[in-house]
DNA sequence: TGTCGGCATAAAAAAACCGTAAAAACTGAC
DNA sequence: GTCAGTTTTTACGGTTTTTTTATGCCGACA
């Protein structure tokens, strides 16, 4: 599911709102490119082949709904307005000339980016990635719940699957016997140590190289078990 | 799609503003069907098909983010959100639970109905690439809700359906118990886990090569069922 | 050098879980 | 009310997972 991430080119002739937006979306994972001007800002969607526009209805050397129709006429990239202009009218021709959204200013960057999610979301391009952890040969999608060796996904049990995810969450550091039976078993196992070493080597037997010399999950004798990224 | 004239769903428990939104939405020529309630508007959702939800968030007998998240797992259908409440965290939060736009009462019906033609639009330009995933020689149309094995069509119930389209748009990921059970039969089920097991059983009778080896609809023992593409 | 505590592994027994079939209850159309 | 299709309930045999039980290894230390 890790896709690459999306791109945005901002059509703003202000630059104090141009930096604005664009630390907002970079904040959110996004390539940004900037035009100051709406010749330039077409210029940009053509070469960058974006997958949004962000365009500011008032520049100075080309009408907002002028860059939406020449837009338009050679691609459907989404296009989210921004505009210190209010009206209704406003917003209907902008929205009827091709426009996908329509936000006036001031806007907070909570919705810009709510918005900006949205439209990303429709076009596929959305930017969340699982969050993948990897040691080895192995790697862990902790969303899907999934666990695979060189590309090949190892079944894992319940129990197996949780042991592994808590010392992954915590890598480097060393997780007590009673904690790792508190997590896993729950507050009654917290002496049944055996259960541990059991299923760690179970772990090692499917995930090490060599399940008899560990490299990723170590023991730290008389006091629990480590992960080691 | 573009010649026959679009469908609404309008999920709204307030009379005067269905009255009022179903006029507007009549007078720009689409067909328009009315639910009064959440529950109500997630059955017209699946039986009419709609090219778009018009939704108020303020339901009386379910969340409007609920009613977002249950469409969502089976419908990619555009959803426009009119609210009373307009506070950033409340468009934020609608937003990334699966809605498309979100407008806030009071709304000029100039720019509902303009918003409306901008969702409908992309809509059809989209819906060129509907949303068919294929596995094996079974393709499933989420869009039309029909399911075909080797070009003849496959007949599904409505819990079938909704089971298989809630896996196949969480390809690779696994869904546990609970989460299945809460979405397609509803939160008081999810300790039924001996239903998943029969309606499990019948996609794989009706859609595997061998149901009693399957290769897409997958176990995850005392955890759930994954979808494998 | 022998024994002792903590660890690793293997294999059993027990428990929990899964798949399937089929009957019963329900639903909507006629 | 009947009927076909669907959902829910009930039942049971087979499989996977967890727990129990058993055995051997290694280093520390007297």
């Amino acid at each position: 599911m890790s896709e690459i991430s999306p791109s945005v080119v901002i059509v703003e002739d202000e630059k104090q709102i141009r930096r604005f937006v664009r630390s907002a979306l970079e904040a959110e994972g996004c390539r940004v490119f900037e035009a100051e001007s709406g010749k330039q800002g077409l210029v940009e969607a053509g070469t960058r082949k974006p997958d949004l526009i962000v365009l500011d209805l008032g520049l100075p050397d080309l009408d907002g709904v002028e860059f939406i129709r020449d837009l338009r006429g050679w691609s459907a990239v989404p296009i989210l307005i921004l505009s210190a202009r209010s009206t209704e009218n406003d917003k209907i021709v902008a929205l009827d000339a091709g426009a996908d959204d329509y936000l006036t200013k001031p806007f907070g960057v909570g919705e810009l980016l709510a918005r900006v999610r949205a439209l990303l979301r429709r076009q596929g391009k959305s930017s969340e990635s699982s969050p993948v952890v990897s040691f080895g040969d192995v790697q862990a999608d902790l969303s899907k719940r999934v666990v695979t060796r060189s590309g090949e996904p190892v079944h894992l049990t319940q129990i197996e699957y949780r042991l592994l995810a808590i010392l992954m969450a915590n890598p480097g550091k060393v997780l007590t016997h009673r904690h790792l039976l508190r997590e896993v078993w729950g507050p009654s196992f917290v002496e049944s140590n055996h259960y541990l070493r059991i299923y760690v080597g179970h772990l090692r037997q499917k995930l090490e190289a060599d399940p008899a010399q560990p490299k990723y999950l170590l023991t730290e004798t008389g006091v629990g078990y480590r992960f080691k990224s």
